[in-house]
DNA sequence: TCCTATTTGATTGTTTACAATTAAATTGTA
DNA sequence: TACAATTTAATTGTAAACAATCAAATAGGA
């Protein structure tokens, strides 16, 4: 009956503060004025838009990505590469504003599929570079539908969403400014 | 003398199409022109902006949180339920856009550090209640601090930002939509 | 030259994030 | 009342994301 508790939730903890806990929470059915989908402080803030915006594009791009085999991380830096092949790790880090920890493993994985490889640096062997392979730099013919499928998702005219990206590049510059 | 190899980077792998190769990669000093710094395109796309701006509102709480123990994500948990305390984990994903998969150990970790509680609704043994802990309803008095910190940093007029915000909310509303 | 400081990327450990699956409880229906 | 369908979280596995640390290579200064 109460398998739910026993198999889940407090495994490795005493359960009786849950079977016989006898608190008289507020009933909801007492509360249904404000039950009704009052409006959020969350969404007045721009910080929780931003990040809740952010996994709605990964939603988005999720389907159109999956035909390519890639993830939204890892079609941002097939992109880096497509528009300047032959990046150091540090680079690519300055484009997408990642470190070496977060790139490396996502590298490896592109490199492990066959779309990019990795080569010391014989001039400076401390540095990374990453290149394209045929397959990863022909990927980008199929490339074009993923743009194309996003747009529409927006529900925005592209002069809005111009100056909107405008307007957030100058919020996320000075973030990184103050930071 | 390729210690680097060695130990990092092909440890599973043959090394020879790195340590033999000869490629010739197009010089980085033939190409100084296009190394100043050319505006990457990156920037122009909306989705690329919203995801880096994430990170970059992340980097910029984080000094501010760590003041309260909290991480960004654990922070918008805390901030949702002193808006309305008493939310089951289905009601706080909708609010944040997080499935359980996410919430269920990020609360956990707020209940291991005393913020929260968490407990079956007796009314219905499906969903778990969340409340917050007198150490939780007391953590919102220092967190006018963070909010004032980060609009700082912004570099935004409160009109410019409401307005951004705005359009934000519609285009995250409207992918939603879309998938 | 030698030796310190810096640069670069890899590693480790913690925390998100989500898809897919599973289990229990509840609801709906015959 | 039985029993299928739905709802709700938890779990598992994979992939980011980043702080802190480490190792190697290079650069710079005495």
């Amino acid at each position: 009956m109460h398998n739910y508790i026993v198999r889940y939730l407090f495994v490795s903890k005493p359960i009786s503060h849950i079977v016989h806990r006898t608190t008289n929470a507020p009933q909801r059915c007492a509360m249904s004025k404000k039950d009704e989908r009052e409006p959020s402080t969350l969404d007045s803030m721009l910080c929780f838009t931003v990040y809740s915006t952010a996994h709605a594009f990964n939603r988005a791009y999720k389907p159109l990505l999956d035909a390519l085999g890639l993830t939204y991380p890892q079609y941002l830096a097939m992109f880096a590469l497509w528009e300047r092949d032959d990046l150091s790790v540090k680079e690519m880090g300055e484009l997408l504003h990642l470190d070496s920890g977060t790139l490396t493993p996502l590298l490896k994985r592109l490199e492990a599929v066959g779309l990019v490889k990795r080569a010391r640096d014989t001039a400076d062997e401390r540095s990374v570079r990453i290149r394209l392979t045929p397959a990863g730099a022909a990927l980008r013919l199929k490339e074009n539908k993923v743009k194309q499928g996003i747009l529409g998702a927006c529900g925005v005219t592209p002069d809005d969403l111009k100056s909107l990206n405008a307007q957030l590049v100058r919020v996320r510059d000075s973030l990184n400014e103050h930071t």
